[in-house]
RNA sequence: GCCGUGGUGGUGGAAUGGUAUACACGGAGGUCUCAAAAACCUCUGGGCAAUUAGCCUGUGUGGGUUCGACUCCCACCCACGGCACCA
């Protein structure tokens, strides 16, 4: 008996399968193909670590049955190697992240080949590398060409400690309402930046709409609809003598209960009034506080404040009523125009204002159960001229339809999903291949559709800097290096651009370059997309569910309507992976010392032991804590495994053993279909446990569950199947990876005999042997005369017998 | 507050409306050993009872549907996640 070595065997496999590429994808083959899909990781560290091994497992072990099932598989891997968390750890390292991260490439994905995972190395790519971020560029002077990408001056959330601009998704609020970044958790303020961003809000509608073409779990079709904010209602047209404005209201129904009106401090229209106005310098003033108010003040802010613009009045449409004009803090300028009708029977914020302003509170609709205002869900309407007595809802569309006659009003829909802000003024990114004229106008250094000028221009590529660090001022690192900036266009002199993209820009459309990773002529071959895409399932992490995944979304909405893809979605199916805790089942850190370094973990027990251990854990998408104990269990059981193989015989198998084999292989060829990996290894153990008594083992069946396991363990299962066939030499087409998966034999899953239990009045008093598929009629005679029974029936006739064949026989009383 | 997901032994978790707790971890006892580890075997929801049986109770809480409910319906409680002065 040869003790299993797995250093040795795991060693010698992962070689073999790389060199030979044995997980290749073909395009256009005859098989039905299948895209799996995981994030790629950024490398930030000295390999990869145990989230990783979390996200990549099971879908390997998936992509490995679909192959085995007949399928052309893509299972590919790549590495997002641009951004912040690169270029922090290039900073702590003390090495220029230009070198640092074609290292930690190989570290990755060394780690990456030593897991097993089945990936066609064909079509890596790194975010990095010019000839992919040529195509980045090349996508970011298409969304520009097509006007949806701006430069613009504008508040954006800057964070001092990461030095850099971040976009609204980037920063999330802590308990007590503070903002702060994702990652990392620092502090964030706003702060006036000239920043390029993309107009993601053009493409709500769709990227909501589109939410119905794919199978996303409703978590995160819930989070992204939450996310980009819709919200139907009317755009109605207010008058203050000569001054117009418009105001979005989702409630039109309650246009009779305004009795003022709210303004943001920041509104423009504000100059107009503040001539007219009688009390000028009240209103500057409080003006002045509110905008000099630190962000973290307004977000903390428990009252609202306003103050009344003295002599001003507003004519509310249809009604004709003169109400209050006001500016109040509670007014945000980037929603709707910036501007609110104030009802405060109808609205909590309105209430609570004009609860402090002494204000005018006129009920409009009537609850059917009487109810404390504000009160904000439907009703009857009262207290509206002709109106009254209507339900609310009715009156809503009544009043839309009423307006728009009128001229006074139109259907509006407004989103809350801001632009995306795509700039950022670090080093380690994509240069932004524009140039500034020194008139103010802005130049892209190419025309994207003309291929002449994009052979010559692009990449444009990043310049080597010795001093890469952020700025304190928030700067661009680039502006330290006078002669990249300096250029030509057209003759005229221009200077570059000096911001880079975000770590978002290289993964919007990796999914794409996979599937023609090596083209140079074009980003894609569209052929080629019409055959692989969409992705077919999509694996990745919670955190960028209103991120990276909404992102993807928007640039390949936006290129099939270039005609540059051939499906409106890139993702047919989305599924959100969980996490590992520490063994304390906190969050892994080094500060507190409990984290579980895989690679360690395969040095010690092997990569099959961990792929198994993190499988056996509990479905895919939830939070586990690390247990030690688990993979010596599983690691045991690989031993087993291995170790059976001295036992084999041609002997046939016993009845008992080709039962116990078929259910096992009938129960893993379904649960593996729906993901459900850890049942899956919880066959294998019932199995095993039947079978690694036995004296002897039947060769083709042993043969047949080591290519079952082999998704899920397939260094050993290869050493296993190479040595029990006799293959002499390595051949990959002789690899277990690549064989058909088997097929089990229904009529051997079923038994003879069956244990029946017998309820009486539906709790579990006995039970009976019975033969399989025996009559309704014999099993309820030999339930009935069963002694036990009669004890319970108590020498009546029951009311009711059911009989669910072959399950359970409950008796009624 | 709104939206979503979930609540099963000491722990991770299994269960197309059909024997709740598969599989594993942990725990208890045993075999082997001078001893320990490893390995193997038995037991392991709670309670009553106990040679054997047997009985009661039990999937967050309270109702309902059903011959039968972890599963379906209604109400509530709790935990986690997303959004949030969004008009």
């Amino acid at each position: 008996m040869t003790p299993y070595d797995h250093k040795k065997i795991e060693e010698k496999w992962k070689s073999h399968w790389t060199e030979d590429n044995i997980y290749e994808a073909v395009d256009f083959s005859d098989k039905p193909k299948k895209y799996i899909l995981a994030e790629l990781p950024y490398p930030s560290g000295s390999a990869l670590h145990i989230g990783h091994v979390m996200r990549y497992t099971l879908p390997d072990v998936y992509s490995r049955y679909l192959r085995m099932n007949g399928y052309n598989v893509m299972f590919p891997m790549g590495w997002d190697s641009f951004g912040l968390p690169g270029e922090h750890f290039a900073i702590q390292e003390g090495k220029h992240p230009s070198k640092l991260i074609d290292e930690t490439v190989e570290y990755y994905r060394e780690s990456v080949q030593r897991m097993g995972y089945g990936v066609d190395w064909n079509r890596e790519i790194k975010t990095t590398d010019p000839k992919y971020y040529k195509w980045t560029q090349w996508l970011f002077l298409k969304l520009f060409k097509e006007g949806l990408a701006e430069y613009r001056k504008m508040p954006v959330w800057w964070c001092d400690e990461l030095k850099s601009v971040l976009a609204d998704e980037e920063v999330v609020n802590t308990k007590d309402g503070i903002k702060v970044s994702e990652k990392g958790n620092y502090p964030v303020e706003r702060k006036m930046f000239s920043q390029w961003v993309l107009k993601i809000p053009q493409y709500a509608e769709k990227l909501i709409q589109g939410l119905n073409e794919v199978d996303f779990p409703d978590s995160i079709r819930n989070a992204q609809i939450n996310w980009i904010g819709k919200s139907e209602g009317v755009a109605i047209k207010f008058k203050s003598d000569d001054i117009d404005f418009e105001v979005f209201t989702t409630r039109p129904d309650t246009l009779y209960g305004i009795t003022f009106m709210a303004f943001a401090p920041e509104h423009p229209l504000i100059i107009k009034f503040l001539e007219k106005t009688e009390n000028k310098d009240e209103v500057k003033k409080y003006i002045q506080k509110t905008m000099n108010k630190s962000d973290l003040e307004r977000q903390t802010l428990k009252e609202k404040t306003g103050v009344e613009l003295k002599g001003i009045e507003v004519e509310v449409p249809l009604t004709g009523k003169k109400v209050p004009v006001f500016i109040a803090d509670y007014v945000i300028m980037d929603y709707g125009t910036g501007i609110l009708m104030g009802v405060p029977a109808h609205d909590t914020r309105d209430f609570e204002f004009a609860d402090k302003f002494d204000l005018e509170v006129i009920k409009v609709i009537e609850p059917a159960i009487k109810q404390d205002m504000p009160f904000v869900d439907e009703g009857t309407v009262i207290n509206s001229g002709d109106y009254n007595g209507m339900n609310s809802k009715d009156f809503a569309k009544k009043i839309t339809e009423d307006l728009e006659k009128q001229g006074l009003g139109k259907p509006d829909v407004q989103y809350n999903i801001r632009d995306w802000v795509f700039s950022r003024q670090r080093y380690w990114g994509e240069p932004i291949p524009l140039v500034h004229l020194e008139d103010g106008s802005i130049k892209p250094i190419c025309d994207p559709d003309n291929p002449k000028e994009v052979e010559t221009y692009l990449p444009l590529n990043l310049p080597v800097l010795e001093d890469y660090t952020p700025t304190e001022d928030g700067s661009s690192p680039l502006e330290r290096d006078q002669s990249w900036i300096n250029t030509k266009i057209d003759g005229k002199e221009a200077k570059r651009e000096t911001s880079t993209m975000p770590t978002w820009a290289g993964s919007c459309w990796y999914y794409i370059r996979y599937i023609d990773a090596k083209n140079d002529k074009e980003f894609a071959d569209f052929e080629k997309l019409k055959y692989w895409l969409p992705v077919d399932k999509y694996f990745g992490g919670a955190e960028h569910t209103t991120m990276h995944l909404l992102y993807s979304r928007f640039w390949h909405k936006f290129l099939y309507d270039q005609k540059l893809v051939p499906t409106p979605e890139p993702y047919q199916w989305r599924l959100n992976g969980g996490l590992m805790l520490g063994v304390d089942g906190k969050k892994m850190s080094k500060s507190r010392g409990n984290v579980v370094e895989p690679m360690e973990v395969v040095d010690e027990y092997g990569a099959d032991a961990l792929r198994m251990t993190v499988l056996f854990l509990g479905p895919y998408e939830d939070v586990y804590p690390w247990n030690p104990r688990s993979i010596t269990a599983l690691s045991k059981l690989i031993s087993t495994v291995y170790s059976l193989k001295d036992k084999i015989s041609e002997a046939p198998a016993t009845p008992e053993a080709q039962k116990v084999f078929h259910k096992m292989l009938k129960n893993v060829t379904g649960m593996i279909k729906n993901l459900k990996m850890n049942t899956c290894v919880s066959e294998f153990m019932i199995f095993l446990n039947s079978i690694k008594s036995e004296k002897e083992i039947n060769k083709d069946m042993y043969l047949n569950f080591i290519k079952v396991l082999a998704p899920f363990a397939p260094f050993m299962c290869e050493e296993v199947w190479q040595e029990l066939n006799e293959f002499k030499n390595w051949d990959k087409e002789n690899s277990v990876h690549i064989q058909e998966w088997p097929k089990f034999n229904e009529k051997l899953t079923k038994d003879d005999v069956i244990i029946l239990p017998i309820q009486v009045n539906g709790k579990v008093r006995s039970e009976i042997e019975i033969k399989a598929d025996e009559s309704e009629e014999k099993v309820k005679e030999m339930v009935l005369s069963d002694e036990k029974i009669q004890k319970y029936l108590d020498g009546k006739n029951p009311k009711q017998v059911i009989y669910v064949k072959n399950r359970i026989i409950n008796i009624v009383t």
